[in-house]
RNA sequence: GGCGGAGUAGCUCAGUGGUAGAGCAGGGGACUCAUAAGCCCUUGGUCGGUGGUUCGAAUCCGCCCUCCGCUACCA
């Protein structure tokens, strides 16, 4: 029978800001959305996962020119890093989309002119403090002093008060019926405090917002000129008067762009709206008072749920490239690999709120939670069945030792993955670890082994029985956890004696929950393999830039 | 300033009326299948302060202190 629940699934990240090299701060909010992508691939979900870049901006035409570099070349190179950063990591975009793109330019064009057909979208003057090396200065990024009034990045540069013809968005419009739209759907920005902080705010009451600037030269081409028509020069190209598309049509509209707007109108059909869109809290507005409302002026459906997650933080301070904080995902990687790198960011860090990090947690929740606790229950498990059994796997016995504890496990696993409260889902999985590691001790199977040796038939019984729990308490942890730890997952059950049935994105395979079920691998009669060391214990201390 | 949240063991946190909890870190022990891992036991907290309500408060109410989030054009 069809399961309602086992729909397409579509989510995406953020886009990473391309000015600079990637950082744990950035690529976390991407790899906890890579392990719902592969959970809801393994679950059996026709799943689109959408992540990429974000290029356009007059900072970056700055840098790149500081350079002496064109700015297309500037962001292929970054681009260039975060690319190599991810595939480090495993992570499994179906699309990794970068707002250069050619399709998106047709998209942010579509976007603009169904706003304007609806009347959102009017030209007006936008006036503000102009850094020449900067742009616009947001009042709050002023800094006065003696010297007068000046850009907090370029102390020494004079600012001047400038004015351009814009155009504007229409947000003010779209109070009412955010508002409406939120008493609707009292779930659909989450966790609820955050929801609660964007409903204040609208309730506050809303300003029209500039979309386009009139000089910047790196960026869409805004396709209409005052009047209406259209910008297109008779060669094809647009006429750069009537200026470039400014951030918030250009950046938030990746989202449909990678879903198929508006050149492919059935794939489109499909997967728009989203299923959720992983967010952090520092863009939390855009995405849940401007963007639906620019959604609502498309005509178009808003996204199913925004999740908001916090920050990473390094003795309290926001981990960021400009305070210099950061942590490079590489040397993570090289450190703990990438799976131990997944592992750590995504236990350590709450998924719904701020955390502290530093090297030391890391290295201590890898050492605890994968090397000692998970890789050592493996290690232990597989030795004990070629010890005592020669090697041949014994089948989940009937006395199903562990399952009552992997039925909670599970339970608290899949409601909190589903709840995007990764961690949770983590500790969940991990307390069943401590149920496993429990049972061995108190079963004793070495003593087991030694009365079976004299011909004990009843202690040979229970020896094959807590072997065949063990084994299959840990088939059913290496898959529960695949989407955290991908590398190390298929190796386990090659260690165990079963076969990986999964691509290496996570499709191709059985429902994921049919395979969780205790005692799924049935009776296959198999033999399991050579014990290794899944997470070496990492005794050095290792400095972090 | 306004609105909202939080202050519980060294660290991260759970616990919303009935004799203070978990994980990690620290200490001790028994074992040995294992990555000197695992298991068992254990040190440690006037539950921010204060005044109330109550037979009884970490838990409810008042006041105070401290910290944090949101308070529009940065991607």
């Amino acid at each position: 029978m069809p399961d309602p629940d086992l729909d397409r699934y579509y989510l995406t990240t953020a886009i990473a800001y391309a000015n600079n090299r990637p950082g744990l701060h950035t690529l976390y909010e991407v790899i906890g959305a890579d392990a719902i992508a592969r959970y809801r691939r393994m679950k059996g979900h026709d799943t689109r996962f959408l992540t990429g870049t974000d290029e356009y901006s007059v900072n970056i035409a700055l840098t790149a020119a500081e350079q002496g570099k064109d700015p297309k070349h500037f962001v292929d190179e970054m681009v260039a890093l975060f690319k190599a950063a991810e595939d480090a990591l495993q992570i499994s975009p179906d699309r990794f989309i970068r707002t250069t793109d050619e399709d998106h330019q047709r998209a942010v064009h579509e976007m603009i002119r169904r706003s304007y057909a609806n009347g959102d979208l009017y030209v007006g003057t936008y006036e503000g403090w102009y850094c020449p090396n900067e742009g616009f200065i947001p009042a709050s990024q002023l800094v006065e002093d003696a010297n007068g009034t000046h850009c907090a990045n370029h102390p020494n540069v004079e600012l001047q008060w400038l004015s351009e013809r814009n155009w504007f968005f229409r947000l003010s419009a779209y109070q009412e019926r955010l508002e409406r739209y939120y008493a609707e759907h009292p779930d659909w920005v989450q966790p609820e405090y955050r929801r609660n902080e964007m409903l204040g705010f609208i309730r506050g009451g809303l300003e029209d917002f500039s979309v386009s600037r009139e000089k910047a030269t790196w960026g869409v081409p805004f396709p209409i000129r005052e009047d209406g028509s259209s910008a297109q020069l008779p060669d094809g190209s647009w006429d750069p008067a009537a200026g470039r598309v400014y951030v918030w049509f250009d950046a938030l509209t990746n989202y449909i762009t990678g879903a198929g707007f508006p050149d492919d109108p059935a794939a489109f059909a499909k997967w728009w709206p989203c299923d959720v869109h992983i967010i952090g809290k520092d863009i939390n507005r855009l995405h849940t008072i401007m963007w639906p409302a620019m959604l609502m002026s498309a005509g178009l459906d808003l996204p199913k749920l925004v999740w908001v997650h916090g920050w990473l933080l390094v003795q309290g301070e926001r981990m960021s490239k400009s305070r210099g904080n950061f942590f490079d995902p590489n040397d993570m990687v090289a450190a703990l690999g990438s799976d131990g790198t997944r592992y750590a960011a995504l236990s350590e860090v709450a998924f719904d709120r701020d955390s502290d990090v530093s090297w030391d947690s890391f290295v201590r929740r890898y050492n605890a939670d994968l090397a000692n606790d998970f890789g050592n229950l493996v290690n232990r498990t597989v030795t004990m069945v070629n010890r005592y059994l020669d090697g041949e796997r014994p089948p989940p016995s009937e006395a199903a030792l562990l399952q009552p504890t992997w039925l909670s496990a599970l339970e608290g696993y899949r409601m909190n993955i589903e709840g995007f409260l990764l961690h949770e889902a983590i500790a969940s999985l991990w307390g069943f670890v401590a149920n496993a590691n429990r049972l061995v001790d108190a079963e004793k199977p070495w003593e087991l082994a030694k009365a079976a040796q004299s011909g004990d038939r009843p202690a040979e019984r229970r020896l094959r029985d807590v072997l065949g729990d063990l084994v299959e308490a840990c088939r059913l942890l290496a898959l529960a956890a695949a989407p955290f730890i991908p590398s190390t997952a298929p190796r386990v059950l090659a260690q165990l004696g079963h076969e990986w049935r999964y691509a290496e994105n996570g499709t191709g395979g059985p429902p994921l929950l049919d395979e969780l079920g205790w005692g799924a691998s049935g009776g296959q009669p198999g033999r399991v393999g050579t014990p290794e060391p899944l997470f070496p214990r990492l005794d050095v201390e290792i400095p972090v830039a």
